[in-house]
DNA sequence: TCTGGGGTCCTTTATCGG
DNA sequence: TCTGCCGATAAAGGACCC
């Protein structure tokens, strides 16, 4: 396998910088409003030298930065120029795996059958996605995913690096553990403690302190991970297992009527999405974030897939009483979200009763009150 | 006045039916 | 009738990713 992890060059700015060329050379912010509870999305270069970063709050860039420019995220605008990249890729290397706007998996060992060839089509597609976006890329190309992942983020922007097969340990050691896909902020504590800093020293755990500080499949994953031992293969198919839509609010929200009315425009907007695509979801989940930024979810499963606003919205309302019945709280955030997805619409048949195609909640074993 | 929104996958626990 | 075991499925939470 000859696999090339493509990623696109602070994405959302750089698209922003093209549509207003006057952004260019300053610190450009993407994501949320800097005086309100928002986080960054993407940072250009010029911002990251103050240390901006995606996810962190946009208050804290604007505290880091005050003369850097702000801009609202427009994801429809992104998706376009995403396709647009996407189908020049295509063009070089028509087996693609696409993790995100902005970033994939590539096929290379389709149409290269060394690592040299493997270069020059690399080159090809950062050459080709300039000259048809004037967007540039960084690529690492490898004999599997987490190296060529590694190794894209290794020289940005606008990188190019080939691990050949037999060297993947030896590049992935000296990197620290955080820069392995898989490793979180939970993980990389439990390893720091322990002094496991690098890839080379999680790959180098024997298994009674892996299985101490990793307990699980995770752990024996993540050391097959920085061995750079990865088999997964390219994922072709693109269907969506669950659909969802959520809100923080601005400020904390405890009154029971005004979430519910959030939670029923929130069923519709997930319907619509469920229409749009041509299906239905037998599982309504409402998600609570409360302002210590826990978070709580209740969910119920029908008989058979709804597709319907009202319906998703009642449920999502009830769940949340739930909810709040268990623990009570101010909320910052509440969401819907629907899956158990299928394809294909059940006719309604008139002269049935409710009880064997209504829309109402199993109850087999959905706990009716707490305790 | 720290900390978004949209996802995926995995694990644990409870429950049900045989 | 009681108990235990097993598999399937639901519910809930946690970690992670872009």
């Amino acid at each position: 396998m000859i696999v090339a992890h493509v990623d696109l060059d602070a994405f959302f700015a750089a698209v922003e910088e093209l549509e207003n060329p006057e952004l260019r050379a300053k610190p450009l912010v993407v994501g949320g409003d800097p005086h309100g509870r928002g986080v960054v999305a993407t940072a250009n270069y010029e911002a990251r030298k103050f240390g901006i970063h995606s996810a962190m709050s946009c208050a804290e860039a604007l505290r880091r930065c005050p003369h850097a420019v702000f801009v609202r995220s427009r994801h429809s605008l992104y998706r376009e120029y995403s396709q647009v990249v996407w189908e020049t890729i295509r063009g070089v290397v028509p087996t693609v795996e696409r993790t995100g706007l902005d970033e994939g998996y590539l096929d290379v060992g389709e149409v290269a059958s060394d690592f040299l060839q493997a270069r020059w089509i690399a080159e090809a597609v950062q050459v080709s996605v300039r000259a048809a976006t004037s967007l540039t890329c960084s690529l690492g190309v490898s004999s599997s995913k987490v190296v060529a992942k590694v190794a894209s983020d290794y020289r940005k922007p606008g990188g190019l690096t080939v691990v050949p097969a037999g060297t993947e340990a030896a590049f992935l050691a000296p990197f620290d553990v955080r820069r392995l896909p898989g490793v979180g902020p939970k993980a990389e504590a439990r390893l720091r403690a322990a002094g496991v800093t690098t890839v080379g020293a999680l790959a180098a755990l024997g298994d009674v302190d892996l299985r101490r500080l990793l307990p699980g499949s995770v752990g024996t994953l993540l050391r097959e991970r920085a061995r750079g031992v990865d088999r997964r293969e390219l994922e072709l198919s693109t269907a969506r297992i669950s659909i969802s839509v959520e809100n923080t609010f601005e400020r904390d929200l405890t009154d029971r009527r005004r979430l519910h009315d959030e939670l029923r425009r929130m069923g519709g907007a997930v319907a619509e999405h469920l229409r749009e695509s041509g299906r239905t979801a037998r599982t309504v989940t409402t998600k609570l974030r409360y302002t210590d930024f826990s978070i709580r979810s209740r969910s119920t499963s029908l008989r058979v897939g709804i597709d319907d606003g009202s319906e998703i919205g009642e449920l999502a309302c009830g769940l949340l009483d739930r909810a709040l019945r268990d623990r009570p709280g101010a909320l910052r955030l509440v969401g819907v979200g629907v899956s158990g997805l299928s394809d294909f619409r059940q006719l309604a048949f008139p002269a049935v009763s409710d009880d064997t195609f209504g829309h109402y909640p199993s109850g087999v074993s959905t706990p009716r009150r707490p305790l």
